[in-house]
DNA sequence: CTGAAAGCGCTAACAG
DNA sequence: CTGTTAGCGCTTTCAG
């Protein structure tokens, strides 16, 4: 089928070796010999097979990159960070979507393994337990997992501040003088959503006048707003604002409130989390906690790429990203 | 560092060859030896290494898929259709951006055949010219293309209706009772949008009353609806209807609306294409045509599977999917 | 049912 | 600067 190395070498009269290095290095070869084996190899239509070269330099210059759904817009902004930082520099991303099911989840980590992978990408999924954590310690390639808090030997870990996002969204609605405000949120695994929780609930309680926070869970998805939401106005018909868990979240919430009757600023004001790309053309563009996305996917590429060069125990990187209010129109004073 | 399939062999005083038949078939193996081989690789903690069963065996189990920008929700669905399906037959699949840059696009096809991809999905991103798709075809492996509405050789396609598509957007502005209707559309190369503007300009002049159209063409992103929209109401104030190539521009659109301190439906009635998944809870929720994209993308991982079965001469295949007028509230009868 | 041998396409010492 | 040799980890004839 396709031209091999050997092919040219045979017919160029040189050595496989030789024209090897003539096309991988272009060191220490004749700069004439060079021009002939690109010539020929040109002429036989030669494309290098890279996953021989990969057998035996090791090398795969592929990432595996897994996440619980790419619909989801928030991992679209951080794989397309991440894939442009590997395409920079040369490697591939492999995309896997686990639908925060732990068994499919270890089914891709594995596979990804088995496939050589450079190193691996992974928002934290599913809460991984301590054994699948050992695991994937011992595949002996670099992680990276986005909005993980614990901290382990191995893996590293890029994060926003999540703790003071909360603290952000908090204080503005406090500061616009409600009292009675709810937080819809996610399982309490998640650490991330835990941290949005923990800032929140710091701010409310530093605050003088007594505000009364009500806390949720459900999904943190489109669906699960939707469904909080709805629990939330049966049960606290005094709610006058809600912080949602993320943008998606709270996309939800502003759909059970337009059906509710209700208004979004007039009866509930609505702050969320990530500002995802459509999240300023909603109506009403939603006020929301901004974290830089696609940066946190270019970094995560950068720790992995750093530490696929180093040698022997790997120290984990961590990188904590800084977050702000982008302040729109679904809060208003009372 | 990994235990390789000597090292089993080794340990059990098999064969390698037996070993890889116990692993891998499990046919013509007793049933004792195969148990034992299984044993001792758990007990190794033996991981086949894939990469070099691809070398031997020219099968990559990869599918590249190269689309222009993932953050766009409509190939957020179409990828995720297709991963589902490469998933469940044991394909991973590598992602690639290209922006719609011809040599980014020339360069990612290069690198995903070096990689030995099983197949390439593609959107039909920069036009293709004739001698790219010649490089394609020669690459061997298949190929399809989603959008493409020309006809090759080896390529095969799947796409929406876009004709008809386009046609219920005519139709049903026109019932509404509007006279002055733009389309905002892209590029004249991207041949799915225009067969919409075909099959919306062929409704139109079906029409008894007198319809003017207006075709305006630029970006068909959000950005390039914002603009177009702009334009439109500088140049044709008298519009009060707008047919937008995709969802995404119809909400570039209605943010210029907005700014301009109109209202949709009030003084514009807007359409979309694509019924991407936020086009429910803008304000309003957008009317829009839906085309299947999760299931287009299943489809083009179908096709390329059965296609990879096959040998010798291959045969291209077309699949086109209907597509069906979504009802919400960015329209109104004048 | 199992073993021996060869080789996928490429790189990497090591000589020369 | 170039050739020789060996081998990455696995599958796959072909014998036995």
């Amino acid at each position: 089928m396709s031209a091999t190395l050997k092919d040219i070498a045979r017919e160029s009269g040189l050595n496989p070796s030789t024209v090897s290095r003539a096309l991988s290095g272009g060191y220490g070869v004749h700069e004439k010999t060079r021009e002939k084996v690109l010539a020929i190899a040109e002429k036989l239509n030669y494309h290098p097979n890279l996953i021989a070269r990969g057998l035996v330099t090791g090398r795969s210059h592929t990432i595996g990159l897994l996440i619980s759904d790419i619909r989801n817009p928030y991992f679209a902004d951080l794989v397309r960070g991440a894939e442009d930082a590997a395409y920079a520099s040369g490697f591939d991303i492999v995309l896997c979507n686990s639908d925060l099911d732990p068994v499919k989840q270890m089914k891709y980590f594995r596979s990804l393994r088995e496939k050589r992978v450079s190193g691996i990408l992974t928002s934290s999924v599913a809460a991984l337990n301590r054994s699948e954590i050992d695991e994937l310690d011992s595949y002996g390639i670099p992680i990276v997992v986005f909005d993980e808090t614990r901290r382990t030997r191995h893996l590293s870990t890029v994060l926003a501040d999540n703790f003071q996002g909360g603290g952000l969204a908090g204080k503005y609605l406090m500061g616009l003088g409600h009292s009675v405000i709810a937080h819809l949120t996610g399982p309490r695994e998640m650490g991330n959503l835990a941290q949005r929780c923990a800032g929140f609930l710091k701010a409310l309680k530093t605050s003088s006048n007594g505000v009364t926070p009500i806390v949720m869970r459900g999904l943190h998805t489109y669906h699960g707003g939707y469904e909080m939401a709805k629990k939330l106005f049966s049960r606290h018909p005094s709610v006058t604002a809600i912080f949602a868990a993320n943008d998606v979240t709270a996309f939800g919430v502003l759909q059970a409130v337009l059906e509710t009757g209700m208004s979004v600023p007039g009866d509930i004001s609505l702050i969320g989390f990530d500002n995802v790309q459509l999240a300023g053309i909603t109506h009403p563009p939603l006020t929301t906690v901004e974290q830089p996305k696609y940066e946190m996917g270019q970094a995560a590429i950068e720790i992995l790429l750093s530490q696929s060069k180093e040698h022997g125990e790997r120290v984990p990187e961590h990188r904590r990203f800084g977050v702000r209010l982008i302040e729109r129109k679904s809060c208003r004073a009372i």
